[in-house]
DNA sequence: AATGAATGAGGCTTCATTCAT
DNA sequence: GATGAATGAAGCCTCATTCAT
């Protein structure tokens, strides 16, 4: 779980029974639908809560507020992300780095571009204030995997292994994230892609492998 | 000027007194105060207006709605990055492309860097809906004067342009903003753009110069 | 029973069996509880349930809705009184009327002193509307009580013992409650307290003993 | 003025204009209607605004909420009826401690009295929770005026003026609240008055005059 | 008989925008 | 031109009450 969320943002109750899991499930799905088609600015309460076919007053049964509901749509969002990213890292341990960064990449990616319009739409609504938490913690758990994954690295040769981990990072959901905010797609998309793994090998060669 | 912008988010009209632009400027350094203390979510109109010391009637009289002025300082602040990376791109102009793609990183790193609240609360403000026709804009303009830049290296191998530049400026920009997000700062930030560097470069030179 | 209870306002059945009047014993004292912690604005019928440890269908079980429970608890507490009264004023027939109003006075006073907070919370709790049937079915039974104790007294001259009576009784439950939204307390209750009395003696002396 | 509000309670801004001022006093005067047509848990702000003839949002530019309002609407009649007991103590200044009583009781009776529906509805208000900076406040100015009264009683005795004070003020205030709450009225609440002075006189005589 | 999830009307409040002065 | 009081739609959220389990 990333959550260390702060106090005020945490779920009423967690649901208990499947039907009340299914609710959850459902104002997950409406709020998701909702950022794609008209952006947080333009998210409602009512109209998640009609989307998702309950009443206000069960939503608010399960999110203390608005706030509480983004938060968990991201935290939920970022989970699934952080598991992907440390299942690649756990498969690919003991390989080339090279090899690693490219596996990371790949993943990366592709979970970000599997649904692209759900990806843009919670890029912007983790914007929000105190939403950093979770960005703080999907850094902290991604890092670590991948820290680990690299110093496993067959070619590992000891050199900074917090920096160049923190680099690469950086530059990978960096690049991703700007990717999408140009609206990258196709071709373009995965020609991006693939300079960004020769761009990568590139400094982990120059780095004395 | 950046302006492809949306005839909807036109200021009303164009400063041309020297008593009006010293008010619109007033409406400007408000806003990005208020956007940099509370976050777009508590920004409004009276209180923008309250702190540029003009009523809410005149701030009317310069921007036809709140939208147009998160764009217009959006605008402003876009316009002048993408004329210092133009500047950085004149000024090296028939350089080797690895001193150059320094240089556009130091230039965009300490533009950003100046004044990183600043930096931050923008970022955050962008996210308004019809802010994407600015972002593009920019993109389109410094891409057009990094691929110039590019073109004329001392070192120019022919190899493919479009996607190079294309390559370094998602990466670059990225990587500046997840940065941000990230909260690095001191040691960590300068590290971070000491080892960008290393792997533009690195980029490059595995490119086949 | 004072109840002249409006139809309404009376609870759904008459707890009969031990279990079920535990249940509402237990609701009673978490509606006082929660009355003196956070006021009548603050009271939900879901914390009511909560506080007693049943479930809100149980609690609308006993009472038809919040109002019923409101009435119920000052019927009861206006009940107990009346009965300190009423036991007060059977035990002084026969004395001399300055005597009985000392008496009557104390009672009184310390009833509504022994749990201050209580008394406070539900002199604020009865403004809800249906509540006067219950203030007025309170004051006709104390005013018979002593109406019949004055009328024994052994010094008793004949005098308008109605006025007499309606006096005595909106001069001493008036001071009190005013006493109380002042808060005084300590050293400055108890000599109101007294001086209330002298004030009492004085004014049936000089209606012609 | 009466105020030491507490700072939430204050109105947000006075009204500087005639007109403003126009618009506060129908506020004040609606939000006194509804108060004595439907209680205090049926006052709405979109009520009081409809019934004053303003829109809600200028309703809160005075008020920053509904607590304020009915908060400024009982000390704008607790401030008047101290000024009238004020300007009694004032008058009396001199006289025989009875006679000053007795006007006293006069005056504040015949406030009360003159428009009995506004006294009941705004006794029932007052009763929520912060207003009693109000009371107390009231309590402070009144009891300074009348016990400066009594000191220059013609025939004042030098006995203990502040528990003097006291007892006939939460006597006669508290007489004349206890009264209303039991719908006395006519000929009873006539005969009440009478009696209450003949009362008040029996103490200060009793007490060595 | 008890439970507590679900309901949804309706309360409070904000704030972009207008327009009479 | 500038002002800022007034507007009112619309958002968020609560809570008395019901009813399927």
């Amino acid at each position: 779980m990333i959550s260390s969320a702060p106090q005020a943002l945490k779920p009423r109750k967690r649901p208990q029974q499947r039907r009340a899991s299914a609710t959850v499930d459902a104002i997950f799905e409406a709020t998701i639908q909702l950022l794609v088609k008209d952006g947080l600015s333009q998210l409602t309460t009512t109209r998640v809560a009609e989307r998702a076919g309950v009443s206000v007053g069960t939503m608010y049964q399960y999110f203390p507020h608005k706030q509480a509901l983004i938060y968990a749509v991201n935290e939920r969002y970022l989970d699934r992300l952080a598991e992907r990213v440390e299942a690649t890292c756990r498969e690919w341990q003991g390989n080339p780095a090279g090899d690693m960064v490219e596996a990371l990449i790949d993943t990366y990616w592709h979970t970000k571009t599997e649904k692209p319009d759900v990806t843009r739409a919670l890029y912007r609504s983790v914007v929000e204030m105190d939403n950093e938490a979770l960005i703080s913690a999907f850094a902290v758990r991604t890092d670590a995997a991948i820290t680990a994954m690299l110093a496993s690295a067959s070619d590992n040769d000891g050199s900074d292994a917090r920096s160049n981990t923190r680099t690469l990072v950086t530059v990978i959901f960096g690049a991703v994230r700007n990717s999408f905010e140009r609206g990258h797609s196709g071709e373009v998309a995965e020609d991006l892609r693939r300079q960004l793994v020769i761009m990568c090998r590139a400094y982990l060669d120059r780095h004395g492998r």
